[in-house]
DNA sequence: TTACTCGCAACAAATGAAGTTACATCATGC
DNA sequence: GCATGATGTAACTTCATTTGTTGCGAGTAA
């Protein structure tokens, strides 16, 4: 499987919208992520449904922050786009029947749920409104421009 | 993808080595681990390279550990499989050109960083041996039989 | 009425582990 | 030597999952 972008992909979609509240079209945020627009109503269905945006279809319509940014955190999106199988290793087996087996799989169960584990409470740690704070500070710091188009 | 489980694989195998020091076939080890033979050579394969076990051919060979137990640890026998991608999800870029995917990205990937290095701590941590002995412990406390027949 | 937009179903492409088939090679025992 | 049992390996298929693509329906605004 390739690499799941979903939560990435979308953490940078919202942060543009954070930015600009004109609707973006399912186009446009296409040419943002490099991908196709079907992909991204697909993608952003779920970010509606958790009520994180919200869609207008129609001239002047697609698609506009619909939260606060103080209010969600990575997790939340992560969650909001399927909440998608963190590890690609695992054991191949919840309940052993081998004793043998038994034993691997708690020692490597008990690794993986703690590194999750870690992995959770970053991410709940974490919330749009701390990256847009980034953003500002990575643009006074870089003395990037702000005005211009860096859509990409 | 489905889930890479060869590194839980083959400790399952290589605790049932520890324990009888006659060649296992590939065929024997594929009906541990429910799958077949060609398979079982292609990830001991990993192994042998890293002489962890040994391999002969011919009547009466097969898989034998060629290693101490205690030196052995988890994080040695993930490397030995090929080491595979620990998550399965990540970063759409490593090295953004948009200035708001950069925010993006380094958070994203400072949490995924973080807990990977976690997860490679614990399974650094964890020998063979600490697994044997964890097995000794839980035939005292269930009432295992050792001599019996308990390859699955 | 036309143009623009999302919604969605259906299917193709790409990726990588696991499964399968086939055959070469080597070691043992007779 | 020869049959047998075992690994070594290449080539292909299967499977699961994200991503990409096409096509069409439906709503909305000018």
């Amino acid at each position: 499987m390739r690499r799941d972008s979903r939560l990435s992909r979308m953490l940078h979609v919202l942060l543009h919208m954070a930015r600009d509240a004109r609707p973006f079209t399912s186009e446009q945020i296409a040419r943002m992520l490099d991908t196709n627009p079907v992909v991204v109503r697909r993608t952003l269905a779920g970010l509606r449904e958790a009520g994180y945006v919200r869609s207008e279809k129609g001239h002047g319509g697609g698609w506009q922050l619909a939260c606060r940014l103080d209010e969600v955190r990575l997790l939340d999106v992560h969650r909001a786009v399927g909440g998608p199988r963190v590890f690609a290793i695992g054991n191949v087996s919840d309940n052993p029947v081998c004793a043998v087996e038994r034993v691997v799989s708690r020692a490597l169960g008990d690794a993986l749920v703690q590194a999750e584990a870690l992995l959770i409470e970053r991410l709940g740690a974490i919330s749009l409104a701390d990256l847009a704070r980034d953003f500002d500070a990575l643009c006074a710091a870089g003395g990037w421009d702000p005005t211009g188009d860096n859509t990409r």
